[in-house]
DNA sequence: ACAAGAAACTTTAAGCTTGAAATAATTTTC
DNA sequence: GAAAATTATTTCAAGCTTAAAGTTTCTTGT
């Protein structure tokens, strides 16, 4: 890691940049060994892991768009690895409900049971990531976050 | 947003779960609107921003390893970012040192200029975007994320 | 000195990501 | 009820990302 060799800057505005900059490291770190594991462990990736972990709530399935707006990534990028979960039969598209513009994504009975094998690990290791957080703290933090995302989603 | 239908889950372990997939949600969202508005305002990314910020601090430079560390990326993908940023003469390498094997690189006079213009506007994007948040909690969130840190950087 | 190993960087292949354009189906408007 | 607008999805081009393999240049052990 490279220390800044300039001091650091002080005034309004920069609490909520440095707020930033932790949150953004923070969420990188941790998202970095969770890819890696995922690979090593399970030789899959994290993109593939949030579309399941989506879908595994929902039964009955999803649309893409559904998919897309709670992962927060673009239609077109969900496309992609919704084809490759498919092609690797842990996911089924069901065509044709009333309107056949959309397709209902599930989980096939596979991709259920791979699912949760692999959700198992990953709430292992959350745990173990995130270990050295007290309780309190990330009871603190997760309501502090919440209330941000509530702020958020009433904007505009 | 899809609303989870299964009712939320409870036991240990499943409070740093909430948390991880708060923050991860909370930096992501963040991270695509900034994303939005580096494209839209000033036409460039957001790798390309991170990789400026980190010269930016340092006018002598850094090594592409440094640069690979201290963004949490690969460096194969430094290579690629700084070879567009080279293109674009926002960055320079400049080759041997005593050792033949690093470049050094680091802003040209344009790249510095054009970093301090977007770098402004990126520290008011995130004051509006976490306006919300406040003083005490922004302080507080950094703490506790300050010393997540350096109880991972003290692991393993 | 010289071979073996390590280090810094680039290249490659595969996959992820976006925004924009293209398709196809539905709904709205006149 | 046809044209226009909207919605759901896919396709596309460009760029980001990683892990692994390859290149070049040091460094080390003998």
């Amino acid at each position: 890691m490279v220390a800044g060799p300039l001091p650091a800057p002080s005034g309004p505005g920069k609490d909520r940049l440095r707020l930033w900059i932790r949150l953004l490291r923070a969420s990188r770190t941790i998202e970095a060994e969770l890819r890696e594991r995922l690979k090593k462990e399970f030789n899959t990736t994290l993109p593939r892991f949030d579309v399941m972990a989506a879908l595994y709530r929902v039964p009955e399935g999803m649309l893409m768009s559904d998919l897309s707006r709670f992962l927060l990534v673009s239609n077109g990028n969900v496309t992609g690895i919704v084809d490759r979960l498919v092609s690797e039969g842990l996911v089924a598209r069901a065509r044709r409900n009333g309107d056949r513009r959309t397709s209902m994504v599930r989980l096939t009975e596979e991709g259920s049971k791979s699912f949760a094998i692999i959700a198992a690990a990953h709430e292992g290791w959350i745990g173990e990531l995130l270990g050295k957080v007290s309780e309190d703290d990330a009871r603190r933090l997760t309501s502090m976050l919440t209330s941000f995302r509530s702020n958020w989603e009433g904007r505009e």
